[in-house]
DNA sequence: GTTCCCAGGTCAAAGGTCGG
DNA sequence: GCCGACCTTTGACCTGGGAA
């Protein structure tokens, strides 16, 4: 602006420049030359002069509602000559570019109401580059097919079992502490939660079955912690399990006490301090499960893609709080090696007999030929000692009976260090598919808040893809539309 | 002047505007150039400016007119961002919300704009309702001390001993096959150079001693497994180590060839295809050491906010390219999992009796009583044993004599599962101490970068805080003069 | 007291909008 | 698609309080 001032007459100069010497208006330019106190002066043939109302267009006579572009102008002459600039227009005269320019003919010629613009002391540089449109259409946070909204969504719905609701503080004092059993209990709760969890995520049912069975199992331990470090925001010395029982870090049992500890100390504690929000949760979850290194993976790529709409969308939900956002993925190295110490400490207590591993557990955190093996602690206890052949039926889970009955899931006698990062899904076991992808039956009503997404369908390349269909709002998966 | 503004103002008159805009353009230039350029000369009513390019808005580049809202900043931002706050502004990006904001194009996208507000600093919380004052909310926020230059300063120095230059590929043809030997010396050579890093650390120096030697131990893994990609970078089917010899992936021994193969996978290929800078490199560096996690820490808060500093630069440096900073965070939790493997390979080695491993290996990768042991594989294998108390004198480092020679760092008979968080340091031994912490005497003269910065000065409290004094340029650190 | 910094505020003149 | 009456946003400039 204020260069504007400075630089005026200068401005003026260059409009000279381009304008074609054979035409010239004296009157007009005299007057141009004159300080700016002339301009008032009407030119031509207007015989009527402006009596005293202050302010008239130099270039047409109307009301001018200011100085615009270097000229008192009305809003018409304004606007003629903004959008003349911009969009570069050249006009040519039909007659003789004599064409008288007022209220009344000004739309006639507009090569010599530009010129005249421009006469009247108008400047090309004083219109501007467009700016950002003004009426603001919120779209929403979507990126890509991932959405802020659908992740809230799938993590709602796996609170909808929890006595008590995350972030409001119980009365610690009427909580249990847990014993080795109740743990593993509320694990195996816990991961089938996170396997319905993943089934509200479209783009991990569009995913080929192997793909979905790697992820689940890549980085259960994870969320595990991640879950239970949320639910235990709000105290101090314990941390809070998904059925309700408490670790205090000073309890009975060391080992699960150190690891607690760890938890409230390097993950709590900090996600405390950051006021973490459950959509920064939301999205640090989609983070963590859709890890594109995770081994055997059959389309790296499209995983990836989902983690990079998932990280993107994180950035975006904390782009108000500078440095948020590296210290929310910050977080996911320590969650990383606590997961690693509690596996390493089940692991433990199984083999000293401390604790009857259900099989689940044993195939999602302990299981070989996935990630969660591989370089972490499960790998060098009790991996190469063939664990896991023994076999435990048991389902008792409250939740869709669970139908694994019987696992075999060692294959190849590698140690676990020599796992290599490729060729692992083909020894997946058929039960475990089968335990972690059963249809689910009457889900609670949740509504689809995505009414132009096609919702949940699934396009399944040569089974039942003609199947798909568009499901109406807020009417649950219907029973045998398998998300899988 | 004044003539030749009247005779173009003549020209002005009937030029149709149509006319080789192109040339009138250049001209009209060439003029507005010089009052534009001279306008800070003018001594007359020149408000003392500050003359030296310190007062940019560090959102659009425009100049400072001071820090507002916790931002170097114009008037500009200064008065978008008030506005924005003030009416809970949600702007939608039209585009892929990587909008340039610069001084031309500040006003195009509002929603980019208001988030590089965010990212420079700027805090909503700084704008006050109404016209009451926040009383006493002068928030300093100062920003740290870290900066780019430094890293890479301290980057190069430890690429000094490198027999190629990075990123640039070397016929591989011509390197030897590293046996395990060559792997441990190699890896000895890389700590050794990652202590003389972190000593071109001011905020490094100025931590007490027990927090420098256990962040030097605490993810040295990670280190050595960082630069292993870095150098790697140019290839395909092999690692190339610090001493130039290589680890192929079909190699012969199978269990560092596939440590080199997930190293490939997982590290080399996504920072490749990320194309990641030195820049980045060097903050990445910093923001793996910093980390205030590790066990034992006197101080984490002060390293907290170093690494916060490291990720906002790294944020800042990497604006341009959507998602790419949150890309460079993701690669951690892989680094640390490969880290981990290649201990848990070394250990195995050790135990095998494959490999002599250092003191200082011994130390700082598999050490107990640090982050290196817990969670980590060194937890599970050879910690719980008796394993460490048979000491191995050798020091054949070429660079800096190691006066290391006897360890006795056992000290707790903890299982290593066990090994709590806190309390760990007061059990670090002397001598690793004095390996890895001595005076640099006579450091290269690496030409210092920043010309206005107070160079590698150190504050030190207490001590001889009086001492501190601004370094020449391109002076090499006196003798003496101690960084740590 | 005086100066500086950084909150606040103002309003001319840019911008954009959208029925005609 | 342009026009232009009408509305919003921008930013240079200003005021004032508190701290040094």
């Amino acid at each position: 602006m204020r260069i504007h001032r400075v630089g005026l007459d200068l401005d003026t100069n260059d409009y000279g420049m381009n304008l074609e010497p054979s035409y010239t208006m004296l009157e007009f330019d005299s007057l141009r030359a004159l300080p700016e106190e002339a301009e008032p002066l009407v030119p031509g043939p207007a015989p009527s002069l402006p009596p005293s109302s202050g302010s008239l267009c130099s270039i047409c006579a109307d009301r001018a509602t200011g100085k615009h572009y270097g000229a008192a102008s009305c809003d018409g002459c304004k606007g003629f000559f903004r959008r003349s600039v911009r969009k570069n227009h050249a006009y040519t005269c039909r007659f003789n570019r004599q064409c008288v320019v007022d209220k009344d003919k000004r739309n006639q010629c507009r090569y010599c109401r530009l010129r005249k613009c421009f006469r009247a002391g108008m400047r090309k540089e004083a219109v501007q580059n467009e700016r950002d449109r003004i009426s603001g259409q919120r779209d929403g946070q979507r990126l890509g097919t991932l959405s802020i909204n659908m992740l809230l969504q799938a993590e709602a719905s796996t609170h909808q079992f929890l006595s008590s609701v995350p972030g409001i503080p119980c009365n610690i004092g009427m909580k249990k502490v847990a014993r080795v059993g109740d743990v593993c209990e509320s694990m195996k709760q816990q991961l089938l939660l996170l396997v319905e969890w993943a089934k509200r995520i479209p783009e991990f049912c569009e995913l080929p079955v192997d793909d979905r069975v790697a992820l689940l199992r890549a980085h259960s331990a994870e969320h595990l912690i991640l879950g239970v470090a949320r639910r235990s925001l709000p105290y101090n010395d314990i941390i809070l399990l998904g059925n309700d029982f408490i670790i205090p870090v000073n309890g009975p049992e060391m080992e699960v006490s150190k690891v607690a500890a760890r938890i409230l100390e390097e993950l709590v504690r900090p996600l405390r301090e950051l006021d973490v929000t459950d959509m920064e949760f939301a999205c640090l979850k989609a983070i963590v499960f859709f890890a594109p290194d995770c081994p055997g993976l059959l389309s790296p790529q499209a995983v990836r893609q989902v983690r990079f709409q998932a990280q993107v969308l994180l950035d975006e939900a904390t782009y108000e709080q500078r440095g948020r956002f590296g210290e929310l993925l910050l977080m996911l190295p320590p969650l990383q090696s606590v997961a690693w110490q509690m596996v390493e400490t089940l692991q433990l207590a199984r083999l000293l007999g401390e604790a009857a591993v259900d099989n689940l557990l044993l195939e999602m955190l302990l299981g070989e030929g996935a990630t969660g093996a591989r370089g972490g602690p499960g790998a060098s206890i009790g991996a190469g000692d063939g664990v896991g052949v023994g076999v435990q039926a048991q389902s008792k889970g409250p939740q869709q009976g669970s139908n694994a009955d019987v696992f075999s899931f060692m294959s190849s006698g590698d140690p676990a260090l020599a796992c290599g990062p490729l060729g692992a899904q083909e020894m997946l076991p058929n039960q475990f598919i089968s335990v972690i992808l059963p249809v689910p039956n009457s889900l609670p009503g949740l509504p689809m808040v995505l009414p132009t997404q096609t919702g949940t369908e699934v396009y399944r390349p040569g089974e039942d893809a003609g199947m798909a269909q568009e499901m109406p709002n807020s009417m649950p998966i219907p029973p045998g539309h398998t998300c899988l």
